[in-house]
DNA sequence: TGGGCGTCT
DNA sequence: AGACGCC
């Protein structure tokens, strides 16, 4: 068996966990840059604020009633990893899917005595982080995945939902279970099965696979057989180095200031080569993007990016920032005002692989030596002693490309200076 | 009126 | 490169 374990709401939880007036009360929260509500609490979906709503399209009279945060992403990542701490005190077998989700497999455990051992680990997990969570059982992912909707909208499995994929009760939930709320299937997908005469999850999965992959792909094929109980979607890959690493933001404000976008993008690959020792890989060439508002019409538009390729694979910030430079100082034009810009490291390969280049000079060993100590020296300070303890020059005070987020809470758990007090 | 991936075509 | 999906 495979449980999916989703937590409730979870940034508003995390929220909540630290300030408790929260609860019962309709609570948000924001995307980077306090752009679109990306967690909700039951209150507030109740007052009719959509999920992914940008925060300005909210009606003033609503949004009086409630507590907008912006979001604080130190906090949920330190929550997150004790949520799955505790999870893994129950099985050996943990895939971390997202920041609020893992699936579990239980396989080998006695499947009688499943929902209690799920009942208890929810309850530990509330306990020790918290913060409440969902579980669903199934055969298959996607199952799971339906199993958890239901533990959360149907008071009566008080958190833990099973789902037998041949019982009476399965077939005749899927038959009311629009193809939307299937894993995998969002509007598009659901506008051409649609057409085909396909509405339901059961409908669905009574249809013939190699004829549905000829008018989608593999994936849905393989959603049909996670339908009937099939476990075939695999997250091994979860683990997997990334073949990509971006890193972009939108600005707080509009600019047509070089020296914002030389900042910004500076500040991003510093992180993008931060994540890429992460990994421990390369990178053979940088990309480098701008682009204006796409929703300002009234306004000349430039989206306009640059590969610049390195003279030898590197992590070193400092090499990959100079690249980035260079890119930059290409594709900047004046007059425009900037939204948003961005770099992507590509053509990545492994530390240890790296390919050796008949023409390009080799660095020496020694100099190799010297850059990989200043780069883990660089990535431990920041580790230890939080983010941007070192970085790559200081940036301007007042610049218009670092974050608006004006409701952001303290980040309890990660910084001595925020720590939550008792009043004694 | 977000950011960062992934897969498939 | 673009479409589509997920969270």
């Amino acid at each position: 068996m495979i449980a999916l374990v989703d937590c409730n709401n979870f940034y508003v939880s995390c929220e909540r966990v630290f300030n408790p007036r929260l609860e019962g009360k309709p609570v948000g929260v924001l995307s980077n840059n306090d752009g679109c509500v990306v967690a909700r609490s039951a209150e507030i979906e109740l007052l009719g604020v959509a999920m992914g709503m940008p925060a300005h399209q909210i009606d003033p009279h609503i949004r009086r009633q409630c507590t907008l945060l912006s979001s604080n992403y130190a906090l949920y990542g330190d929550m997150s990893r004790r949520v799955t701490d505790v999870l893994s005190q129950h099985t050996p077998h943990v895939d971390v899917y997202s920041i609020d989700e893992s699936f579990l497999s239980f396989e080998g455990f006695e499947p009688e005595s499943l929902e209690e051992r799920c009942q208890v680990m929810r309850k530990q997990v509330r306990r020790d982080t918290g913060i409440p969570v969902s579980v669903g059982l199934s055969t298959s992912k996607t199952l799971a995945k339906i199993a958890n909707h239901r533990a959360k909208k149907e008071e009566s499995f008080a958190g833990v939902a099973i789902m037998h994929p041949n019982s009476d009760d399965t077939r005749v939930f899927l038959k009311r279970l629009p193809v939307t709320e299937i894993w995998g299937v969002a509007g598009r997908i659901a506008a051409r099965l649609q057409t085909l005469g396909i509405e339901t999850a059961w409908q669905l999965r009574e249809a013939e696979p190699k004829r549905l992959r000829q008018h989608f792909s593999v994936v849905m094929e393989r959603i049909i057989y996670e339908l009937r109980g099939v476990d075939c979607i695999h997250l091994d890959d979860m683990t997997q180095p990334k073949q990509q690493i971006m890193v972009s933001r939108s600005f707080g404000r509009l600019t047509n200031n070089k020296t914002d976008l030389y900042e910004a993008i500076r500040a991003h690959v510093s992180r993008a080569g931060e994540k890429l020792r992460k990994q421990q890989g390369l990178a053979r060439a940088i990309m480098v993007f701008v682009r204006t508002n796409r929703f300002r019409s009234d306004l000349p538009s430039y989206n306009k990016s640059l590969i610049v390729p390195l003279q030898h694979p590197t992590d070193d910030s400092r090499e990959l920032a100079r690249a980035a430079r260079a890119g930059m100082e290409r594709i900047f034009k004046e007059n425009i005002w900037y939204r948003k810009c961005g770099v992507m490291l590509m053509d990545l390969c492994d530390h240890d692989h790296e390919q050796l280049r008949l023409l390009a000079e080799p660095l020496s060993d020694e100099k190799r030596a010297r850059n990989e100590r200043l780069m883990a020296i660089l990535d431990k300070l920041n580790r230890e002693h939080g983010k941007n303890t070192v970085r790559l020059g200081i940036p301007r005070k007042e610049n218009a490309w670092e974050l608006r987020c004006e409701h952001r809470t303290p980040r309890y758990t990660s910084r001595w200076d925020e720590l939550a007090l008792a009043k004694t």
